[in-house]
Parts: C-alpha cells; structure tokens; sequence
DNA sequence: CAACCGTGGTT
DNA sequence: TAACCAAGGTT
C-alpha cells in the first residue's frame, strides 16, 4: 500500500447523512424560541425571511412582533396601502423590501389563492423573492428538502470543506450552494436541518473566534482539523465609503408640525425625508426656504456613503406645494421614514 | 456581474 | 472610533 493509498483508506470521507443528521439532532435541542417557530405559519416564515435579510434578528424580532400584529394575515398584507406597510417597516432599512413583500402578498393572492407557494419554482416568481428566500420558505415553512445559502452557510461550508474562495465571492457561493445542495438532500428534517445549518452559525460557527467545542459537526471539519477554522472563510474585499455632507431644514407651523417631502426618486421611493440642501443623494426639488440658525450636526452611516448631517431651523417663504406635507411629530409613526429623520427631529423646538 | 440598497450592534 | 458585520435581492 502507498502512503497516498493509506490516506485515502484512513481519511474519513465526509459523509453527508451524518453530518445532517448531527445538525438536525443540535437544533432539536439548541434552537431559540422564537415567534416564527411558532407553528411555522408560511405567512410568518416569509415575513420573517424578509426582515432579516442582512437584517440581525434581534433587531427583526420587536419588528415582527408590532407587523403581523398590524397585519395579522397574508390578505390583510394584500389589503393595505404601501403608505401603511412602509410606516410599519420604519426604522429598518433596505425599504424595498418592504414594497415587495406587499407585491408579493397581492400576488399570492391573485395567482395561488392567498397560500404561500410550497416549491422553489414558484417562490421565485415572487417579488423580493430570490435563490436564499425561496429556499428558506421552501423548507421552513413546508419542510421541502430545498437547499439555503445565506451568509451563515457560506462561511459554515467554506470551513467544513476547507473551501478557499474569498467571502462574497461568485465562485464561493457556487461551492456553498453545491454542497448545502448535498447535505439537505441527505436530512431527514429540512426545516430542522437548514435552521440547524444557520443556528449553528449563528451561536457556534461565528465569524471570528468559533466555538468548535460546543460545534456538533466538529469532527467533521476540515478547517478545524487543519488548525484553520478561525482563518477561513477568507476575507471580501470592501466597497469604499465616500464622505457628504447634508443640510437639513427643520421647519415647522404655529401648530408645531414639521415639513417633509415625499421622495419619488429610486432611493427611499415614497418615504417621507426633511427639506435639505442636497441632490446628489436625495431627490427633492429646491424649496424656496429660509435658512436659520445651526441646531446642531449629527454622523449617519448610508450603506457605503457616511453622511454629516447639520440641522438648520428654517422658514418657508411661500407655501409649499406638490409632495410636501406638514406631519405632526407624534403621528411619525404612521408616516414612513428614514432613520436620520428621526434622529434629526431631536433639534424640534 | 458589480454596485447598490439602511440600520444598529459589536469589536 | 472606524471598521465590520447580519437569515439577500435587484438592476
């Protein structure tokens, strides 16, 4: 026997169905409570699967809470305005997925007769639907065996496999989606094995400093084997961030409302923005206003943009037309609304 | 396919 | 504190 020949016999193969049932086994045990879990109703499952795109789920949880509270069904997401669904995801980012999960609601209504669709197939018909959410909805919500690739599993594979590609890389997720093609084909449970997948990424198979003691597939690790599993996934190569600087008018009526302008442009489409003194980011027309003295300035971070904001109190010099609005401050919550504006609205007399 | 979309917590 | 990050999708 050669030496390669030994080490083929003796290599312990990676073997699928173990591994998928190790991760199913975990999760049966270690999974957190949480709402969506709940009888795993498809209506909550998507909505779900939307809030945490690249969304923490502590941050989704109090959101989901007050959502399917204001919009307790599939149709009665169907039934409200843009203006109500966009108030309700305030605060929370990336608003288009927001108007997508109501277009998604609308058509579910109108094509599968308000059940949420069980294959991959059709999942990806939906709006704000893509390769990771249909998968998901697929097999948490249904239990189909259809594999998930989401950050979690990216990086969970890219160590059990010793997988060298840098994160966020095309021929990465090409690897990961073979291989969680693989292993949720071999599970028993998908709706247990592809939340186990990303629970253990969540708690065990963090970023930096894994906790291979607690990590039920440890044995099975390559990285670890190798003394490398803090070392990969290898880094991404990050986009730069560009400085701007931003004024923003603090205006208000003798009954104390504030100004604000509906955006129509393809940022922040149809939310609600103060008057400012900038185009390149924001869309709104020039507003025939006064600017008065400085409030105050405050740092906001916008994807790969880092904004300074600088509040100026300001006055109207004739009444405003077209998109404005006077919004009261205590009804903010019923106007959607960036998170700087809030921030803004500190400066309110 | 690379760039873009929001935010707040963590390091 | 600045960088990094988190259950992606769209164009």
């Amino acid at each position: 026997m050669t030496f390669a020949e030994y080490n083929n016999a003796t290599l312990q193969a990676p073997d699928p169905g173990q591994i998928a049932r190790r991760l199913e086994r975990w999760f049966a045990r270690h999974q957190r409570p949480l709402p969506w879990r709940n009888g795993y109703d498809p209506y909550h499952v998507w909505v779900s699967e939307v809030m945490l795109q690249q969304t923490r789920m502590e941050v989704v949880l109090p959101y989901f809470e007050r959502f399917v509270a204001r919009f307790p069904t599939l149709q009665a997401l169907a039934g409200a305005t843009e203006q109500e669904v966009l108030a309700a995801w305030s605060g929370l980012g990336y608003y288009r997925r927001a108007k997508m999960l109501r277009a998604g609601a609308i058509e579910v209504v109108a094509r599968f007769g308000g059940t949420v669709p069980s294959t991959v197939d059709e999942l990806l018909t939906i709006p704000g639907i893509g390769r990771y959410t249909a998968g998901a909805i697929a097999s948490v919500a249904w239990n189909r065996h259809a594999p998930i690739v989401d950050g979690n599993v990216a990086r969970i594979v890219s160590r059990l496999f010793a997988i060298e590609h840098s994160l966020g890389t095309p021929a990465l997720m090409n690897a990961a989606w073979q291989r969680a093609t693989e292993l949720v084909d071999a599970c028993k449970t998908p709706r247990a094995f592809n939340q186990g997948l990303m629970e253990v990424g969540a708690l065990v198979c963090k970023p930096r400093n894994p906790s291979c003691l607690l990590c039920p597939v440890a044995n099975d690790c390559v990285a670890r084997a190798t003394g490398r599993a803090g070392e990969l996934p290898r880094p991404k190569v990050k986009a730069e961030t560009r400085e701007l600087s931003i004024a923003l008018y603090l205006i208000t009526d003798r009954k104390g409302r504030v100004l604000m302008r509906r955006e129509s442009g393809p940022l922040m489409n149809a939310m609600y923005h103060l008057p400012h003194g900038d185009t390149s980011l924001l869309t709104g027309s020039p507003l025939a206003a006064a600017r008065g003295e400085l409030l105050g300035t405050f740092r906001h971070t916008v994807t790969t943009r880092r904004i300074e904001f600088s509040v100026y109190a300001g006055a109207v010099k004739q009444h405003p037309r077209g998109e404005y609005a006077w919004i009261d401050p205590e009804a903010l919550h019923d106007v959607p609304h960036p998170s700087y504006v809030r921030k803004a609205l500190r400066w309110l007399p």
